[in-house]
DNA sequence: CTGAAAGCGCTTACAG
DNA sequence: CTGAAAGCGCTTACAG
């Protein structure tokens, strides 16, 4: 079918030896048997095959990616970043859709073992005991994104979840806001839950508000438990003249229920996000949100991954800044 | 550092042939072997090597997809569709995202081919010469979806553009408007901008209305093309009771635009959108738009891909059904 | 039912 | 500077 370096030695008139050192640069051939061979090689069309070079190399260049939602515009942000810095460095990334299933992240797994990729990123979520035994059985590479864990030889790149959900709040209070709500993820929720709840209520806490008076719902991280949190809040809780979703596909639901409700925004109720999603910019007015730099936090996890891989050094953890920006959700109060 | 198939054979005390059977359900041996060999891979939790395998068998069990942009919205559903299929068959899938480049597209063929797929998913936007012939040359089976392509040998996996932007207009028009624009793609794409505006002004004239008096905006079928546009629009034809937009962003840049421009949609201003995005639902009002079936289209043509690689037969191309999606941003006028 | 051997398409000591 | 040969980890006729 295609022509191998058989064929191309054959055509140049030397061995597959030589041929296979002056296609990798490596040294040893005279600048004739050069020309030789990149004439055959051109002739031919060759192309050399990666499976029989990763096969010796135990080098596939390629990297599994484990997303609970391909599809989120979350996901997708992070792995573009992971793309592009995987192409540039001559990496395929073989993308894996978890779906939070438990077996089925076994199975990624198992397949990614055996197609040999040379390493992992695995992204948003708990890593669970039983898929870190199974990475540590690989033996190879891991970066977390998005995500953390108790497992120190495996490094992860994130932004500081405790202070960005402080800033957001502090944010709300500096603007004149008193009576500040959340809509949050579950509250078992380690990673981006918890950490978050806890952010708010401290920022409550240090400007002299009670923290504990301060309603923290469960939007569940989604658009649809983002209204039905905030159709429960302004019932429950009228008063309140802020909120703070951590997640922007939430607070997005909290704009569209108040839009329905009649509520104005950001005039009688303010609300500020969480990620910076593009959706960020699309809605009206304009959603003012901590952000977190998805592309890049992508970006950097396949960096890291790499060097790791590349290099064999370990390579550290990163907690990349937040920013909190202004648009026009939040209004100012007196 | 792994277990091989030599050292499973060697702990079950039988030949390498022997555990490649039965690993691989080849009829010839006793049930008394298959024990031991199971046995041997158990204690050695022997994994198979992939790329081994492949090498022999010229199948790597791996597709690659080139999007123009892995992280848009539209890209992600129909990614999760192929991600879904491809994986419940024992495909991989590697993810390139081409930015719509050429460059980097021959690049990302290439890759593809040393890394042996068995087969490409090609998705939106135009099918090039050039690419065409090196995916000829790569002589693996070839799918695109949401695109065509004037090469009979590549099944398209698509919705009817034509009519899914006339059944827009034709709605528009039943809900009573007579003043409608459009805001659509540039008119020299031949994939997803020429045959909707064809369909739209179709619409227009079947049902008596000038249709080359309508305005036709160019949006680029981004956000901020669409708010861009619409800005225009209002300001040059103020008496446009409706606008279709050929594309969900580009719909939300109009109810965005139209919003800060103090005009309510759908009482002033009916929009109606084309795709059917995550975001459709999640502004205020929710877009009426007319749906495409991404993340089946997805499946579909994974499905196809996959078919044509495990039997070698030809797949025809398919049209999907589109829909209109009524929520809530057309209004019905007298 | 089972094994020895060739071969997939490369890379890499080793020898000259 | 160059080639013959072994080997990467599998599968698959072929022979018994």
């Amino acid at each position: 079918m295609s022509a191998t370096i058989k064929d191309v030695a054959k055509l140049a008139g030397v061995s597959v030896a030589t041929v296979s050192r002056v296609l990798n640069d490596l040294p040893g051939y005279s600048e004739e048997t050069r020309i030789r061979v990149m004439n055959a090689v051109a002739e031919l069309r060759y192309q050399p095959n990666a499976i029989a070079r990763g096969l010796v190399n135990k080098r596939t260049q390629t990297i599994g990616v484990l997303f609970p939602s391909v599809s989120s515009a979350f996901s997708s942000e992070i792995l573009h970043g992971i793309e592009e810095a995987a192409q540039e460095q001559g990496y395929s990334v073989v993308v894996c859709n978890t779906a939070e299933d438990g077996k089925r992240t076994m199975k990624y797994l198992q397949v990614l073992r055996e197609k040999q990729v040379d390493g992992i990123i695995y992204s948003s979520g708990v890593l669970k005991e039983e898929y870190h035994q199974a990475l540590q059985a690989m033996a190879i590479p891991v970066v977390l994104v998005a995500t953390k864990s108790e497992y120190a030889d495996i490094p992860y790149v994130k932004v500081d979840d405790h202070q960005a959900a402080y800033d957001a709040c502090a944010y709300l209070i500096r603007r004149g806001h008193r009576r500040i709500a959340m809509i949050g993820g579950p509250a078992h929720d380690v990673i981006a839950g918890e950490p978050r709840i806890a952010g708010f209520r401290a920022a409550l806490a240090d400007h002299g508000l009670p923290p504990d008076e301060a309603p923290v719902l469960d939007g569940r991280f989604i658009f649809a438990g983002g209204c039905e949190a905030a159709e429960e809040l302004l019932r429950q809780a009228p008063e309140v003249t802020a909120v703070f979703a951590a997640g922007d596909e939430m607070a997005i639901g909290v704009i569209s229920t108040a839009a329905r409700l009649g509520i104005a925004v950001p005039a009688q109720l303010s609300v500020i996000g969480y990620d910076n999603l593009k959706l960020a910019e699309m809605c009206y007015p304009p959603l003012t949100t901590v952000a977190q730099p998805l592309a890049e936090m992508g970006r950097l996890a396949a960096a890291k991954l790499i060097a790791r891989i590349e290099t064999g050094q370990p390579e550290a953890s990163e907690i990349l800044p937040h920013q909190v920006m202004e648009r026009g959700t939040v209004s100012t109060r007196e």
